[in-house]
DNA sequence: TTATTTTATCTTGAATTCAAGATAATTTAT
DNA sequence: ATAAATTATCTTGAATTCAAGATAAAATAA
């Protein structure tokens, strides 16, 4: 196989400093590029239904959360790991676009509601389909066996840092948010 | 095994959207998540040195290429996979602190070579040993096997990107740059 | 009841990034 | 030799994010 960007990276860190340990390094690097390779490919498909990647992120989160699509703030800075004051901003300029509406708590007033509306609803039903198409796409590459073990892989990677986080929430962004401490 | 916050989201969108195809979404999603959980963990090592993330990946490949330490805005900019604006923005950043200089090329005065200091040079050199440790423990709950799967795994990936890459570089960000067509 | 603590959200200011374009040097074409 | 195209870097302005703290409501304690 030809060497990939990380493999470069390794093979210069052998020539500087040979015996590094240099297996975590690469494994975690190719993790970095993957995602950060990885998103413009998403953005690509949500700009054709004039959404950014947050847009589409908030919308759908609102969509499975299923009938009336409405959940507080906190749960939704929580399920997409940002900070509050960040999920503030996206609501505000989501709710310029009509896509969703806030409303208050009867029960509770600190609270608010944030709810998809009907043109929210309809955006991200149009623009889920093409989302996935554009997904599969990209592991056409990996036959069965491939995706599954690079499913497997990183379930196991994903349970490691669910851990850590969940041992010292401190150390995850968003989530560290004052008041919410899971 | 304990669902992770990716089952809980395919959950979701099988109860709302039963039959859709959530399998490239939740692998990629997992991508995701790992990489957004990952990120503070190496921030944790990086802030004992004074140093950021993207301050430390500079530094870090300023030292790989090996003496003189010395490589152009655009080499990094690349290596880094950001705009040519951003390594403007760090590049002075870094300078101000003392750890690298900008540097005339009589060659070609388009040029500029960045070189790291004695001072970027020791403090690059203190801090690698630790986050090369720092990333060794993150991977210290997968045994020999489950290493190497997940590193062959996300080969296989990075593979697939970066040939969506090479093919179409206006896809990826940073390289995309107006002058800079790989 | 009143005071304290906790919870939920929002505001502010700074940092980082990108896209677009400006500037200037070099190379290529005519 | 001159013009045009390319290359390399930097500047500007807008968008996004976070940390810290402000505000206000609800729950708990005294």
């Amino acid at each position: 196989m030809k060497p990939d960007a990380v493999d470069k990276i390794v093979h210069q860190w052998q020539q500087e400093i040979p015996g590094l340990a240099t297996d975590a390094m690469a494994t975690l690097g190719r993790l970095k590029r993957c995602s950060v390779l990885y998103q413009p490919l998403l953005d690509a498909v949500f700009s054709r239904f004039e959404l950014t990647s947050w847009e589409f992120d908030v919308l759908a989160t609102l969509r499975r959360a299923g009938a009336p699509y409405s959940l507080t703030p906190t749960a939704l800075f929580s399920a997409l790991m940002v900070t509050s004051g960040t999920m503030t901003h996206r609501l505000k300029s989501l709710e310029s676009r009509g896509w969703i509406i806030r409303e208050s708590n009867a029960q509770d007033a600190r609270q608010k509601r944030v709810r998809l509306t009907e043109a929210g609803f309809a955006r991200i039903d149009k623009a889920l389909p093409e989302h996935i198409a554009n997904m599969e796409a990209m592991l056409q590459g990996l036959n069965r066996q491939q995706r599954a073990k690079l499913d497997e892989a990183l379930t196991g990677l994903l349970a490691i840092f669910e851990q850590i986080h969940a041992d010292s929430p401190g150390l995850s962004r968003g989530l560290s948010d004052k008041t919410h401490r899971l």
